[in-house]
DNA sequence: CGATAGTTTGAAACCACTCAATAATGGTGG
DNA sequence: CCACCATTATTGAGTGGTTTCAAACTATCG
């Protein structure tokens, strides 16, 4: 069935990992100074104002990091996939809530590990890196570009595993509508209506299953981005 | 005259640096591990497409970090201000450009140094972490919030060093209204407007030199500012 | 004191949002 | 396996916040 399935894109790979349902809220590793879980899909991290001790990587699967205002907008300022990390805070508690986008394996550490083990910071440091630039990136869309525009990035961005101008494989998108707005900026009505109008153009095919997309022209779908070409794969 | 003056504002604090004016851009240091510059304002420290082999601290003043569409159009995605790091990749090249908003000094090492130093790994990472938190709340400003709610929070972000709820001292803006614009993903037009609106309606007063503010209503400023209290003050 | 860059203000146009209704999907239980 | 329900996605019409284009105004510097 796979409704969701392999993210990969945002920089990492993934499998397809079977769930393990438990309570509502990821199960918190107490005092462990390691341990590792693995989460269905939509099954909550950390929330906002929960104690900031540990850090999580992300093994397999992808995760969103968002925020939610007052009044109720929420943002998702970052998608977390395999390689990644999230958890990080200025202050002693997380100021954004984490979620799993599809099932997900995570390690999670104490950050004190961080001060203690070599290995893990050198690691978490280039990570954090890569996240930094693919941050800029984001906020280019969310800055500057316009819905159309910040509708095919992400579609590029989910596709890049594709090898290059290969139109045609599907996408398996892991993000619902309305967290692709949440994540563009957008509302889930606009979103809907730039994939439609991307369809009706020939530059995309939106399967039966609307989790899935394929892109038919690659070219126009690039240019329509508006993204210099920079990231080649490793 | 200082008609551009302290940052702090963004993390740091600042002092004014006499600026020893050079060439049109930052002279680049060779092949020297670490090194450091005095930069006057609104120099270059790093374009879009150089190698990027170095990595900089700014230990006084602020930087920008920006990205140019094709057809002009700029996003500043981060102000860096003392205490922050620049000049991250995740290629051989710098995929943002770089300059300095007010005269500041750096310091740059090799990033080969990063594998070599432990200690600077640790401080590196530290900053990266903050700075990854307030791309964040960068994300939240861009994606969700209004005009006014945007100008507010930097307006606010900008004046942190002020104590709690002490309205009425002036912050300069180290930006010029189009660098705030570009940094808050709106046009220059709307920035004036905006903060005109402010003015009369007793939130701010503007000084003669533009690029002085003082806040008269702390409170009504939060709140036009939509931020939930998080950060305080170590 | 004139020139230039930066800022402010105005009017009209447009993109994305809001509100609202319909359609499709996915899961559940008979 | 199919009917039913809840959720998610799509489409439409009208509004509004921001942008665009244009013109004045103000600082700053030689």
């Amino acid at each position: 069935m796979l409704e969701h399935a392999a993210v990969s894109s945002f920089g990492g790979y993934d499998g397809h990992i079977a769930s393990i349902a438990s309570g509502a809220r990821a199960p918190m590793a107490g005092d462990t100074n390691v341990s590792q879980m693995r989460l269905p899909k939509h099954r909550t991290v950390f929330l906002a104002g929960d104690d900031a001790d540990r850090l999580f990587e992300v093994l397999s699967g992808a995760v969103m990091v968002y925020r939610i205002l007052d009044d109720g907008r929420r943002q998702v300022v970052e998608v977390v996939t395999a390689g990644g990390v999230c958890g990080l805070s200025v202050g002693g508690v997380y100021e954004s809530c984490c979620e799993t986008l599809v099932p997900s394996v995570l390690r999670s550490c104490k950050k004190s590990e961080l001060v203690r083990s070599d290995a893990l910071r050198m690691r978490v440091m280039e990570k954090l890196q890569a996240q930094v630039c693919a941050m800029h990136e984001h906020a280019v869309s969310l800055g500057r570009k316009t819905a159309e525009e910040r509708v095919c990035t992400i579609i590029l961005r989910l596709g890049m595993r594709n090898p290059e101008g290969t139109s045609g494989e599907d996408i398996i998108l892991p993000l619902s509508r309305t967290e692709i707005a949440d994540y563009l900026g957008l509302t889930l009505e606009t979103v809907c209506r730039t994939l439609t109008d991307l369809q009706r153009r020939g530059f995309i095919e939106i399967g039966s299953k609307r989790s899935s997309i394929r892109i038919l022209n690659m070219r126009k779908l690039r240019r329509a981005a508006c993204v210099e070409e920079c990231a080649q794969a490793a």
